[in-house]
DNA sequence: ATCGTGTTTGTTATAATATAATGTCTTTGG
DNA sequence: CCAAAGACATTATATTATAACAAACACGAT
């Protein structure tokens, strides 16, 4: 079974965002062209909101960034492009926020589970194969053959449990 | 460790779903007559209609049948039902679906593993405590104290994985 | 019993999240 | 270049949820 994996680690703390968001852009920009999908202007613009902190992003917050930028936007575009970015697997969807974060590992499949910090709502994104398995598994043995898994647990994150 | 358990079976199949919801509405009003909560009608009236099916109900269908009842109801009635229900531990709340099922296990604390079928929108509530402690270690390894956690899985159940 | 207090419900309004439908523009492959 | 498909704009509307305040009700203390 391949290993745990931690895909995004708390950012709660000073580092070179600009560098995380670099290097997001970079891989979605090479996963689009292995898959010969477009990665237009919008749809990087609003992967690059999606990736601006890393706490999740709500939809109508990167509307309102698209409005600043001057450009011709409503709901509709939103909505486009961050489905565009979840069918492309560059983003992920947080059902208990209606929020997006970015994908921690885009290119290999994997089912994330998130950790969010009710504090500062920091999101980190991990891959524990062992617990989608033993999920999988489980439903098998109720005959239910499963395809996807929503995992989001809420707790706090190390700095905002110091802190608490 | 507790063992898994089965809290609500699929009951996609004919079967006597009065006694389902009699049975449900028998506990809770158990369950709130020890915690000194008042179930009133309007509570037991919604908490009977999450468990009409076997199947979410969405807010704004209880809205519905609440007026078909003639009552007057407006969202807040139901949103403060429900709120009320899922404070109670006589519901869970499905993120994924902005919907409603009853409690498989009111009284006893746990947390729900949720199994929903894509094709007939059955759930079935399973407590897999393995699980729930296995994420719950994961997260502690990062630091993070996890206090809820969504787990909610898709796919098909055995009847439609059968008709399929 | 009845008064005072806190809880529950009613009511109106509005916020927040998301999609439908249609037309235009752009890109791409032939 | 042209045709077809894909992307985006625009308008309207559907769906989900909460705020704020008033009226009705339940319960304990007297």
């Amino acid at each position: 079974m391949p290993k745990k994996r931690v895909l995004v680690p708390f950012k709660t703390g000073s580092h070179d965002h600009d560098r995380c968001i670099d290097l997001a852009l970079a891989e979605a920009e090479s996963a689009c062209r292995k898959q010969h999908l477009r990665f237009t202007e919008l749809r990087r613009r609003v992967l690059e909101l999606v990736w601006s902190r890393h706490i999740p992003m709500k939809a109508y917050d990167i509307l309102d960034e698209l409005c600043r930028d001057g450009r011709a936007a409503a709901p509709p575009t939103v909505y486009r492009a961050l489905d565009f970015l979840l069918t492309a697997g560059l983003v992920h969807r947080i059902e208990s926020l209606n929020a997006y974060v970015g994908c921690g590992g885009p290119g290999k499949p994997h089912i994330g589970q998130f950790l969010i910090c009710r504090q500062c709502n920091a999101v980190a994104e991990i891959d524990a194969p062992a617990i989608t398995q033993a999920l999988t598994q489980d439903a098998k043995r109720l005959g239910f053959r499963a395809d996807t898994q929503t995992i989001e647990i809420k707790g706090l994150c190390s700095e905002c449990n110091v802190s608490a």
